[in-house]
DNA sequence: CAGATAAGTTCAGGCATCGAACTATTGATG
DNA sequence: CATCAATAGTTCGATGCCTGAACTTATCTG
């Protein structure tokens, strides 16, 4: 039901049992529990053009419970605080080299940063969610494996409960490419909010993560590794992976890779050269975009997913990777030829994924403020 | 509530409250609601070791309504019965060449098939299913495209309905893949009933289908058209495919390139000359698998589904195929590490697909029973 | 100001499910 | 063989969510 008010802010309790389907009875009744527990504001009447008496608009609340994201990425940790409409409260990020020391370590940096925003913030904390760059097994929250961190098997929520105190407060863990596409879904600016429902969010770091929304609902496979585009078999001739296989995406397709061939040491010289039409720049470009809509256009036809975001890296080069993506995915989407496909880059970039950690864990709320609510009558 | 009974036959009224977490008192007045609407019947007591009353035996009831499934094939109209429990009562195969014949001319012979079943049939008729070699909007019925048909935009639900008078029994226009699928789920022979909930079901016939089902739900991507391997780019310097772009699965390991490789006219053909291990055959086999591994570990990587059951003429090449298919996943997907794959043939073969639409149409009603008993009440 | 129109509230009632007490059936135990 | 513990199934009042319909409040129009 609050999600009706999350998506369009300002709606009316009637506008809520139109959209719902819920009788105007019921709305009123559990707007009235949810502005008890602080989760909604009633605000001013909204105008109206014809008679009859104005809806009082209805907004979820700034100073309701906050959701606390954690990124845990390679080189720093990232930490993001969002209110229920979705508003960022505070936001931080410490460079740290993650890779270099072992898991406890990290997990305790982490823990600190988690207790220090906590108690800076006024409001409460109503959920904290964590992304990290691995393979998270979704019905536990466990972590499977973290290449780049170097991490296996970590009961990262476990580690965290043991070390700061948050009661009973749920502690979501996710990959970070999952996170991002959920950021870039609620935070993101793409029209309508609500308007972005069903796409993959690609981003182009130092692997290649895909989080696949479905209907508004993350998707994540049986158990929650679903959506690893990195090793995709791309080129059957293509070079030897570290996975083992010939061609994976991530090699033909990744960060490195686009800077080798455009001979760029980073992401900012590789967009200057692509403004100035640097040929060789332009070569890695069309072929990363070629692959790219190799492996996308799998994506497309396994899933029918009309929309893709490009996140990271990608975003950075959108403009000279649509058309030719574009073109590629159309050649081999079955479902192309009567129904049109999408590419937008990331409005959020980079801090995508800590911003969708956040949100996730007020989401949760949003989804279902049963639990919350007795909680809050109880204390 | 059903469905429990359904994925255990003769369970108990406790056994059904333990395992749908109702309490007895629940499960006791929806049990009597279901055999009053003959959807259930009361067996014998069951055996027990230990001491206590013996539970009666729940069973759905073969009395029931039942299912109807047709497959419209490209040179064949296939129908089946089956009861609520899955057992088929009655099953037709007529081959038509419905290639060379307009849709409302073949449409007119399935409504007749259609007419011709439900006149035989002693019980009541509760639902119909429809598998269509083609790309099937899953929120309309609305049959896009069928290529080997050369059908282009049919509403096969309203045709139908406009030729045989079902009242209001409920049409499922599906993919043939995607029922083949489910068919194998719920008809297969894959040890306990119910074990078999996630699971890519491929089948090799004149194209490339697959029925993506993951916890035990049907997956059809965001419209419908989801799960569509045939076209998935398997080797970038492969042949030019009919649909346009290069090296599609379904010119590497189609079954006209697989018998063209292996210098066999048909399937028999080829099991005969693996049997006498014909080198041509089995080189032939070896590079299906590969090609196969290739696409299918995409599959495993975006959706991390454990199980691959081989249907159609990959069933019956499936001892051949089974141990490099396996290796070539295990190097490809990223999860293998720690979780092991199943690759399974299927056990209906190409009954697969009219004995899935028969039991969807059944399986409605078992996930729902509602409206059904309702509509029984009102008569 | 009357009339029309729409938002929001109140309250009795329906319906599915629950909880707890009850009855029924069975093997084990002395 | 009587008794007991264990389990299955039933009955019935209680509960909680939601609905329907009547009602109150607020606003525009002529």
């Amino acid at each position: 039901m609050l999600g009706a008010i999350a998506d369009s802010p300002g709606i009316s309790r009637a506008g809520v049992a139109a959209r719902t389907g819920l009788t105007k009875a019921t709305v009123s009744s559990l707007v009235d529990r949810a502005i008890a527990a602080d989760l909604v504001v009633d605000g001013e009447p909204a105008r109206r053009d014809g008679p009859g008496r104005r809806g009082t608009t209805l907004s979820l609340s700034p100073a309701g419970p906050h959701g606390l994201g954690v990124e845990i990425g390679v080189d720093y940790i990232a930490t993001c605080l969002v209110d229920l409409t979705g508003s960022v409260a505070s936001q931080r990020i410490k460079p740290v080299d993650n890779r270099a020391q072992p898991a406890n370590r990290v997990l305790a940096k982490v823990a600190r940063a988690i207790r220090t925003t906590v108690t800076e913030l006024p409001a409460q904390v109503g959920g904290v969610g964590v992304a990290v760059p691995g393979l998270v097994e979704s019905a536990t929250g466990f972590l499977r494996t973290a290449p780049n961190l170097g991490w296996r098997d970590v009961d990262v929520q476990a580690e965290l409960r043991d070390r700061v105190d948050l009661g009973d407060t749920a502690i979501m863990v996710g990959n970070e490419a999952n996170f991002a596409a959920l950021g870039e879904m609620w935070g993101g600016d793409h029209g309508d909010p609500g308007e972005l429902r069903d796409f993959v969010h690609v981003s182009g770091e130092i692997g290649i993560g895909a989080g696949i929304v479905m209907d508004g609902v993350l998707f994540e496979g049986v158990r929650g590794f679903g959506g690893e585009v990195g090793h995709l078999p791309v080129d059957s001739k293509g070079p030897q992976c570290s996975c083992g296989a010939r061609g994976c995406l991530e090699a033909m397709a990744g960060q490195d890779t686009i800077l080798r061939q455009a001979g760029a040491p980073d992401v900012d010289a590789l967009v200057d050269r692509l403004r100035g039409n640097d040929r060789k720049a332009l070569a890695a470009t069309r072929s990363v975009a070629r692959w790219l809509g190799t492996a996308l256009s799998t994506v497309v036809n396994l899933l029918d997913v009309p929309t893709i975001v490009l996140g990271g890296t990608y975003a950075r080069i959108e403009p000279w990777l649509h058309d030719l993506l574009l073109d590629e995915l159309t050649t081999r989407v079955v479902s192309a030829t009567w129904s049109q496909l999408r590419i937008l880059p990331s409005t959020l970039g980079t801090e995508a994924a800590v911003r969708g950690a956040a949100a996730s864990a007020v989401r949760a709320i949003v989804a279902d403020p049963d639990p919350f609510i007795t909680a809050t009558v109880a204390v």
